[in-house]
DNA sequence: CAATGTAATGCTCATATGAGCATTATCTTC
DNA sequence: GAAGATAATGCTCATATGAGCATTACATTG
């Protein structure tokens, strides 16, 4: 015999779909056209549809994958989730759909807690004039330079503050401190305190998370060393955030380090009603995982790649 | 101010599409979901296609190009023709795109003429069984080879034969002759001179082209040296039609050499009434244009890249 | 600022398509 | 080969969408 029916099937579903989606035939056109009823061109154009032989997608910058987003949500119980689909320039890509989030916010925050780093630095850059009408932008975790090096703090914040038409309120406090008495002490300073407490009280926090490599910022600002980062990845550390190393349950790894660091509480971050991580990259598989399964995010904006990571086996 | 009207209307171009086509729902829910009217929702979805944000392809390996398929009937006057979209493996798309016209072809062809090469072979494999009840398979290029080695008129035209219930006719000549005595001697032979017959009455034609350079058939079976194929270059050849080498024009460039050839006469594929020319290639792109634009084919089978350079500028 | 031209919009009515159902066809099991 | 199960089909009626038109909004020109 020739071929099979399902091979003719195949077939006659392909010319079906060529037939309305590049000819712009009626379904009642082509079922005259092939001697079949409009009815039949109908469910030919349904399994082209659902075997992939006739694929419709989304191609723009702003495009998302609103199917992954709602996986996401019902998976892990979050508030919302943005995917951006794969393509060359995903760091932008990704930074343009949390600003785009950022901007859609409602209501509209007025403090915003943020965290310093290039991820930060990119989602700044991509903020519109005007996004919001009087902002205070805090941050919430140290590090303070005076150089006005881009994806310091003090950039990151005046650049979101300007373009919100609101202020920027800086950390005046190393990220880590040599001595826990140091610390105490600078946290227990009266404008330093009165600056965390503002950051605890932020509306929402908007931050990404870090590698456990010598990539960190940490370790290019000279807070860290790479050997330690060597030690606290042997102790289980898959990221920081906000300074502090975790490791996969969500949980600091150091606690000794941990207390020498200045910044918002990760309890604070869970207890927040509107806690947003930006996150993109393969470097940053494992830290997102322990960020978004431990609760510390009821928001995530990220690439395709690491929401299929996510949403793939436990 | 944020941004401007356009890059709004695109974003919300993108978020209705999204809502349409990932999800699913009707033009009235997105309306209600986004606070517009479901007309100026339909508007976006039309203006998203048109713009290109929406892309729906048809992904099969029997997919074909329509519209283009028809811009080269309207341009060319072609009976038919047949695009297949860019693939990695398009020369065996092609061929099996020549096959499934050929199948389909009605009314069902009682004497189809062939040539021989590498492209038809591929046809013959693609072919189906029984594509054909009963046809007499006429070689119309001279050239036999009696090992039985692929790519040969004998196997080729065998196995039309045999998928199409038929029988072979073979044209028991070489393909070029040295001396013009010689290939008078041949064609003027009762039996070859049955087979010229039978050629030149053929219903339907079906055949490639040969490259105008060493790769040609023709040399790797001895016909012809690699210095004459460069003398015929130097004198217009653009490639060879049933070992016929012909100029941009669709002319013969070397009349004593086309004296020496045995085979159909291109007069006799201008004045059939089906004559379908299967090219695929950018290196066969210049004998491609001159058989189209020389009315040497009424049909052709090709990919999307000759297509486009057929329809480009002139 | 007014007049004119162009573009966008909302709507009515017609057309296209889908959901659900009854019937028919095909396949599987005994 | 018959009976039962499953899948495919054609159809009616409801729903979704588009074409064409009148109105409104916006842009351009004088």
């Amino acid at each position: 015999m020739a071929t099979s029916v399902s091979e003719d099937t195949e077939l006659l579903t392909v010319r079906v779909a060529e037939l309305y989606y590049d000819e712009d035939k009626t379904q009642d056109q082509i079922g005259a056209l092939l001697g079949i009823t409009r009815w039949k061109v109908g469910r030919l154009l349904a399994r082209g549809r659902e075997r992939g032989i006739v694929r419709i997608e989304i191609v723009h910058p702003r495009a998302r994958r609103l199917g992954i987003e709602r996986e996401l949500r019902d998976k892990f119980g979050l508030k919302d989730a943005v995917v951006v689909p794969v393509a060359e320039n995903i760091r932008a890509r990704v930074a343009q759909a949390a600003a785009d989030y950022l901007t859609a916010l409602r209501p509209v925050p007025r403090t915003l807690g943020i965290s310093w780093g290039r991820t930060m630095d990119d989602v700044a850059h991509h903020l519109p004039m005007a996004w919001a009408n009087g902002v205070t932008v805090v941050q919430i975790n140290g590090g303070v330079s005076l150089n006005k090096r881009p994806g310091t703090a003090s950039t990151t914040a005046a650049e979101i503050a300007r373009k919100g038409r609101g202020q920027a309120i800086l950390l005046p406090s190393p990220a880590i401190l040599e001595r826990i008495e140091t610390k105490r002490a600078i946290v227990g300073d009266r404008t330093v305190a009165a600056v965390l407490d503002r950051a605890k009280r932020s509306d929402v926090f908007l931050y990404s998370a870090g590698v456990a490599d010598g990539t960190s910022v940490l370790v290019d600002t000279g807070y860290l060393a790479k050997d330690t980062i060597t030690e606290l990845v042997r102790r289980g550390a898959v990221g920081d955030v906000l300074g502090r190393y975790i490791d996969s349950n969500g949980n600091p790894v150091d606690p000794g380090l941990d207390d020498r660091t200045v910044g918002l509480d990760l309890k604070d971050l869970r207890r927040a009603s509107s806690s947003i991580l930006v996150v993109a990259g393969e470097a940053k598989h494992p830290v997102a995982r322990a960020v978004v399964t431990s609760q510390l995010c009821s928001v995530i904006v990220t690439d395709e790649d690491t929401a299929t990571m996510l949403l793939g086996e436990e």
